[in-house]
Parts: structure tokens; sequence; C-alpha cells
RNA sequence: CGGGGCGUGGCGCAGUUUGGUUAGCGCGCAGCGUUCGGGACGCUGAGGUCGGAGGUUCAAAUCCUCUCGCCCCGACCA
């Protein structure tokens, strides 16, 4: 490709929009282009990344087994209703109207489209295991797309979906998406660390995370620092520090004038926050809920929601508080009527805490569970943190930012069952069939590629994932010998395979070098009068500090060589 | 949705507080010339409904009202 001709310009200064590197670097090199919030084209070199990376996906998709398909975007509304995902995706689903009022949707992701295809193609045993994949654009209405890339509203997706005959077999499925999704990310450079996750809005029991361990990353990891135990914070688990155990006394009330935070609390009478409990006030789907929990912890908020089981969950406002009958500051679990009550372990960790009095500048002391209250729900709600035990072998767990690039999910019989995709096993008894899903964020990767491989200059692009592997590089165009010697190498290059970015354009020199390291190809050859004085041409792999002089005789096959696969 | 910020040629900004000539500057773009190994220089030139609507005024980028959009921080997700 000749640069002269690419569509898509190079920036000298980073628009004001953007925040991430990737966003910064895709925008000043020409790559994307913004339309709205979280919705993006592509132009030639982004997309030429994009593609490279599906590509690889498609390999390793096929590799294990995996059929590609496609499936619509556009979805009647109903059999979002039937599986009651419409609830699941709330605001998140994009809905329209067609010309006769038919309410449709903007497909999210495709469990309940590939269930009703599969339930229609599937009869036997016979026909498992079976595997279907797609690269499809997706829409979701995200509250707030971010970060370029990162987050938006309309993105590929490669979404894969497994179908066997009984759990064993979708383990053995799992696993094997598990280690294809691995060698994916690896192959395009990008170290990834598998996590466990919460399944949030498509359900389903055990899920995984792959994350690109990165600061700009949106969500926290939890990982311990000894065994293999690693999970997204919002499903990570823990040993919780032990409160002091003694003898429990008899409960009775002091006064905490003008004290309402535990910290207030706390210090005022000079104890430690883990012997408090904290009072949180949530409204679930509608309903007033109670929420106890040690006061040195926090509300884990997923964990709170798949404990409640509720669609919607947020905190409860001052006013419904007060509504309540309830006094923020000194709220108590004790005695408290007319609401569900949750309480996480850690209150049952130590005696004779604190709690409030339900009384303004008053609490009660030397409170003990179950003694003194009860609750409804006793559920692990709080959010873990670095510091405390590895739920699995005790040892310090430590905490790391990262890019959610891609999740997995075993869906077991949850879609199966509701949308009737059953077989006949081989003692002819009807049977649901076992799914599983399994997603990557297309453009999610190339912006977390890109997070990890740049610097201060521009792109590092892996080689794999590289829009063109060769950025060949003239100086002083307007020299004759440097032209046409440029011109055939072009040719030479080409006619051996290889990719090249052709920058033909009548630029200085400097416009051109700082060009070819924003653009980030992965080996910059340059041609001038300078090298062909000794018949040669300078080499330099974009990471490498310094270039090398190679003979211009032969050298498209020795580039050749190191593209080798 | 809550909090914060911002909308002025393709990009980055000034001008708005205190209304007042043909709305500026840098980059980029077009033409000509000189340059040519790390974002060169000179000359000439094109390009703007100042996000939109309404209002106040002799006069609005500037003041008022409404509205739309974008970014960042929080609740959601590949």
């Amino acid at each position: 490709m000749r640069l002269s001709k690419l569509f898509g310009k190079t920036l000298r200064q980073t628009p004001a929009e953007a925040e991430n590197i990737s966003h910064q670097l895709l925008l000043k090199a020409g790559m994307i282009h913004q339309l709205a919030a979280g919705i993006y084209s592509y132009l030639p070199l982004g997309w030429r990344a994009l593609r490279k990376i599906e590509n690889i996906i498609r390999q390793e998709m096929d590799a294990i087994g995996g059929q590609e398909l496609m499936m619509p975007v556009l979805q009647p509304l109903e059999i979002w209703t039937e599986t009651e995902r419409d609830l699941a995706f709330g605001k998140s689903l994009f809905t329209l109207s067609d010309r006769r009022d038919r309410r449709l949707v903007l497909a999210p992701t495709h469990e309940e489209v590939i269930t009703e295809l599969v339930r229609r193609n599937v009869q036997s045993y016979r026909d498992l295991p079976l595997l279907l994949y797609q690269i499809q654009v997706k829409f979701r209405d995200e509250p707030r797309p971010r970060g370029g890339l990162l987050r938006v509203r309309e993105f590929g997706m490669k979404d894969l979906y497994s179908f066997d005959a009984d759990e064993e077999a979708l383990d053995v499925t799992y696993r094997k998406v598990i280690q294809a999704y691995q060698r994916i990310y690896e192959r395009c450079g990008l170290p990834s660390m598998v996590v466990e996750a919460d399944s949030g809005a498509i359900g389903g029991k055990e899920s995984h995370e792959f994350m690109v361990v990165t600061e700009s990353g949106e969500d926290q990891v939890i990982y311990c620092s000894k065994c293999d135990y690693s999970a997204n914070v919002e499903k990570a688990e823990s040993v919780k520090l032990p409160g002091e155990e003694e003898e429990p006394l008899p409960m009775e009330e002091v006064a905490t004038p003008g004290m309402k935070t535990i910290e207030e609390v706390a210090g005022f009478l000079g104890i430690p926050k883990q012997k408090t409990v904290k009072a949180v006030f949530y409204v679930a789907d509608g309903e007033m809920v109670f929420v106890a929990i040690r006061g040195d912890l926090e509300v884990n908020e997923v964990k709170l929601k798949n404990a409640l089981q509720c669609h919607e969950l947020r905190l409860a406002s001052d006013e419904e508080v007060k509504e309540a009958g309830l006094v923020a500051g000194s709220a108590s679990p004790i005695g408290i009527k007319g609401m569900k009550r949750v309480a996480d372990p850690s209150i049952t960790l130590g005696t004779n805490l604190v709690a409030g009095a339900n009384k303004p500048d008053a609490h009660f002391k030397n409170v003990n569970y179950p003694r003194d209250f009860e609750v409804d729900l006793l559920a692990d709600i709080a959010i873990a943190q670095a510091g405390e035990g590895c739920p699995r072998c005790g040892s310090t767990l430590l905490s790391a930012r990262g890019i959610e690039v891609g999740h997995v999910f075993k869906l077991g019989t949850f879609f199966s069952e509701k949308l009737g995709a059953t077989y006949v096993n081989q003692s002819g008894v009807e049977r649901p069939i076992y799914m599983g899903c399994y997603g990557i964020g297309i453009g999610r990767m190339l912006a977390a590629a890109i997070e990890q491989n740049h610097d201060e200059k521009g792109i590092i692009w892996p080689i794999p994932i590289a829009p063109y592997q060769v950025h060949l590089c003239p100086l002083s165009m307007d020299n004759q010998e440097v032209a046409s010697n440029a011109e055939t190498l072009y040719l030479r290059l080409q006619e051996e395979g290889l990719e090249v970015l052709f920058d033909d354009r009548p630029e200085s020199p400097g416009v051109k070098l700082n060009d070819a390291d924003l653009l980030g190809m992965p080996l910059r050859v340059v041609i001038s009068p300078r090298t062909l004085s000794t018949s040669s041409v300078e080499l330099k792999g974009r990471r490498d500090k310094e270039a090398t002089l190679a003979p211009l005789e032969g050298v498209e096959k020795r580039l050749k060589s190191l593209f080798a696969p």
C-alpha cells in the first residue's frame, strides 16, 4: 500500500477527547474515527489489524472443531422476553420498532437465536458435541462508553456456542475452549490471565474471564501470591482477618454524639473498625433491603445482587432511608423489621461488636450475632481485598488491574430447558443439551494490544496483528536513484508475499520517520542516498534501539525469512 | 442516572469574566520556490451557520432561557 494513497491521515496533535493511550494512538495514527459516543469507524489500517485478529481467532476456533456461521443482528423482542433476558439486560438492550410497530432488538449476544437454531437441527446424541461460532457486530447501550475502543456500544465480537450431551462433556469442551483462547491471546502478543468471574446477564454457573493486565484496565483482579487462584473482584472470595474472640457481654447503649461514619464511631470509642457493624441500605427491584457487614469491609454489589437474585440494585436514597424509619449513621440491625435483612458472614467473626442504635448520637456495644439480632440471609457479600487470605491456600492475596478481553460461561441447561433444545440419548431418553458460550471482544483486543505494546513515539504492533509487516521508507524521494530503487524494492517485497506499507510521499525525513514510529509496523526499511552509497538499505525493528545495514541485493529474501511463519 | 468539564475551519487552542471593526493564532490543506536522516523555510491562497433554537439589545462567539452533543469520575460489560 502506498502511503500517499492511504485513506486516513496521521495527526500531529492528539485529539483532546482521548484519554487512554490506545485511544490517542489509534486516533493520531488515523486508524479509527468516532461518529458518536461509543461508535467508531475503522479506517483501512485499523481495519487490517482487526481482520488479522479475526483470522487468528478463526484459525483457533476451527482448530478445535468450531464451525463458522452468521446469525441476524435484528431480532424480535419476543425471543428475549421468553427467557426474561430483556429484564437481565435492561436498558443496555437496544430496541426499535418496525413499520408495523413490532418490537425488535439489536442483538447484544446470541444465546436465544443459536439455541432456537440448534433445537431445529439437533435431535440425537450423534449430533453432539457441536461448536458453532460467528464473528459479528453486537449492540449494547452501555451506560457509559469510554476509553476509545475499550468500551463501546457497537462492537465486533466472536461468539462461540458449545452443545454437549452432559455436564462432563461440557467440562471437557469448556477446558478445550479456554486453551484455544489462551493460544489466541498469545498469538496476538497479549499476555492474558484467566480469572474466575461473575456470569452477569448471560446467566449460567461457572464463568471465567481473560484479563490483559494493565493499569488502564477497568477491572480489578484478585489473585493469590502462592497458588493459582485468581478472580475478578466482583467474584473474588477471601479469608477475612479474624476478629477478637472474647466472652460475650450484655448489650448496652453508648452515647456517640455526632458520630456517623464507621471511622468516626470507631475512633470515638477507641476500637478497631472490625469491631463494628456497618449498616447499608439498598433498593432491590423496588424493595428496600437492609445489609449488614463488618465495619472494615465494603459491600460487593455484584455478590449482593446474586444473593438477592434481583435484576436491579442500587443504594437507597437518604429520603428512602428516612421514610423507612431508619437513622442514617446510626442504623441498626437490632429490631429492624418490614424489610429483607442480609448479612455478610464477617459479622460472625469476633464478639462484642458495636452497631447502630437506630437513633441519633447513640450506638449499641457488645452486640453479638445471632444473640441480639437475626437476618433472613447470611451470604458472602464482601469485597475481597489485597492483603486478605486466599480462599484456597490461605496465602496473601494481591490485586491488579486488567482489561477483560474474553469471557467464557458454562451455561448448562439454562437456555436449552427454557427453549426446549433437547436430544435423544443412546438409551432413547430425551435430555436437555448442555451449553457453553464464549466471547471475545475484537476491537477491545485491538485496544488492549496497543495499551500493552507502545512507546512514547507510537504503536508497536505485535507481528501477527500488524496491519503491514514492513514499512518501506525512502528518504529523499526526489532523488531519482532513491525513488527508482524504492519502487523496485516495493515490487520485489510484494512479490515475496510480504505486506508492505510504502511511504512514497515527498515528505521530509523527520515527518516520515516519525510517522513510521507512530504507525508502528514491525520492521522499518529505510532507503536513502546514504544507504545507496554502500548499495544497502537500513533495517530496524520497531522495538530495536539501533538500525542495521543490509545489502540491497537480495534483501527481499532476507525479509521473507524474517516473517516466515 | 448522580458529580465534574467542554463545544469557535480537518487537529490543537485564544477570544466569552467587562457585548462593539472584515472572529484570531499554531498545525494541517492548495500553489510556487528553496531545503532533505528525526515533525524544515519563504511567499501566495482556500477554508468558520462560533453545537442548535429562541430571547434581550442599535449591536451577541460574548448576556438570558431552552435544547443537543462530547469527554472524565462513579453504578453495567466483550
